[in-house]
RNA sequence: GUGGGUGUAGCUCAGUCGGUUAGAGCGCCAGAUUGUGGCUCUGGAGGCCGUCGGUUCGAUUCCGAUCAUCCACCCCA
């Protein structure tokens, strides 16, 4: 138990650091260019902004959350999610003070517990973005085109973008009227779910996957036709836009999305069954937690699932190189010039590295390979006495002819560093 | 929470119809090559056969439990 990471946890070894490196870089040139600001907040919050925010009719809050009391006997969760926290920050720091719109992004941890799976685990990574402030069309196409746009430059095709809207509380509750009305004349067909369903969230019944629910949800009226005109006009406009800049979509009214914040427009991004993308509007969640009345709508995207893709479809680039030369060294004077020379190019920025195991030569060499070491140079009695040396291109197997005292400038000369 | 698969070397996996020293490939270390990596050959290190219990003269093998892990469902990133 002692060497064993707790269930649903993973560590990212040297070798693989480099995936998040590229993703992670990947998305803060991306945000960067589309003006979004990154913000970090708390790993855990007070249990009731989970509850409050997210929702506490949601699996989520019922049945996922690491909640615990502290020394002090406050209860705090650790985050399930990125939003709720943000919209917190977003509050308590007066963000609505400055000039709106407030675009933020994070790259976070989350943790749910829950059974682990394929791109499920219990501590999770999420980078999402959020705009405060904007209730424009434009603003929601822009979060649309940010994650597809990321997704692209990772050079991921195959990707499905699905939207649909959930209108707003107002044109909810009087579809939740008619669907209830719909589905009470099923009641002895539909599953023990939906039961309790049909009471508390109607439309869940239609993102339920039991067939004969299925089926039954698949003549239930739609809300895109029973929206208020407000909210059908919105999601008109956020369709046009997308055609517009030439984003491809589908409709999915079966998007419903587990978290109660939600308000018209929802998306989901897929990479064949795998969500990997999924976010909203939610033009009341602010004020709901206290702040004064501020549209919303933002992302989650995972981490692990976009690496997961990415392996699976070999889109990584190369492990870039951690060493630009190696000093190999033989004997006591040869080590010691080594050390010398390896600290002063580290001074001057190289990534310089010598023998610290006393191995041989060969020894020395495979080591080198191994960690992909650009140029080595092997240092003996007869390189300290010359003063020269020759720096041996690993890739090529070519060798150029180096001064010991000019070192640095040598090796920049021959390139590649 | 529900259902299924799998636990043998650092990794991927053979194997033992229950029997004495448990194997391969890859990786690691060393030698062939007395100061030059990748290819080849040779040698070496490395396993309480997940854990606990049961059956048995004897269990890594059979049975049970447990833990871990993977996969699917619910839900979600």
């Amino acid at each position: 138990m002692l060497t064993k990471a707790p269930r649903g946890t993973k560590d990212v070894t040297p070798d693989n650091v480099y995936k998040w490196q590229y993703v992670e870089d990947t998305i803060r040139a991306l945000c960067k260019c589309f003006g979004y600001k990154e913000i970090r907040v708390p790993v855990f919050e007070h249990t009731e902004l989970y509850e409050r925010g997210v929702g506490d009719t949601t699996d989520v809050v019922q049945k996922e959350m690491y909640t615990f009391n502290d020394k002090g006997g406050r209860s705090v969760t650790l985050r399930p999610e990125g939003t709720a926290g943000v919209v917190r920050a977003f509050i308590e720091n007066n963000l609505y003070a400055e000039s709106a719109p407030s675009k933020l992004y994070y790259i976070l941890s989350c943790y749910r517990y829950e059974k682990p799976q394929a791109g499920r685990l219990r501590e999770f990574n999420q980078f999402g973005v959020e705009a405060f402030g904007a209730y424009s069309p434009e603003t929601d196409a822009e979060i649309i085109s940010l994650a597809m746009t990321l997704l692209s430059r990772l050079k991921l095709a195959d990707l499905g973008l699905y939207i649909n809207s959930v209108g707003c509380p107002e044109c909810r509750q009087a579809y939740n009227q008619k669907l209830r009305a719909y589905f009470s004349d099923y009641v002895d067909q539909l599953c023990e779910t939906c039961l309790t369903r049909l009471e508390k969230n109607p439309m869940r019944i239609i993102d339920c996957k039991n067939k004969t629910c299925k089926k039954i949800g698949e003549g239930a009226p739609s809300l895109l036709g029973e929206q208020c005109g407000k909210c059908g006009e919105h999601f008109d406009e956020v369709k046009h836009i997308l055609q517009e800049i030439g984003i491809p979509y589908d409709i999915d009214p079966t998007i419903v999305r587990g978290l109660d914040y939600y308000t018209t427009t929802v998306f989901e991004i897929k990479s064949g069954n795998m969500v990997v993308c999924g976010g909203g509007r939610y033009n009341n969640l602010v004020e709901e937690l206290g702040g004064p009345p501020t549209a919303g709508i933002g992302f989650g995207l995972g981490m692990e699932r976009i690496i997961m893709v990415l392996e699976e479809k070999n889109l990584f680039p190369e492990k870039p190189s951690g060493c630009d030369l190696y000093i190999a060294s033989i004997g006591d004077n040869a080590h010691k010039a080594a050390q010398k020379l390896v600290h002063g190019l580290r001074q001057s920025g190289i990534a310089a590295e010598g023998d610290l195991m006393r191995r041989s030569v060969k020894a020395q060499m495979k080591y080198a390979d191994k960690i992909g070491a650009k140029y080595v140079i092997v240092l003996g009695d007869d390189e300290i006495s010359s003063g020269e040396a020759k720096a041996k291109h690993m890739q090529t197997g070519e060798q150029a002819p180096v001064k010991l005292n000019t070192l640095t400038d040598d090796l920049s000369k021959l390139g590649n560093l």
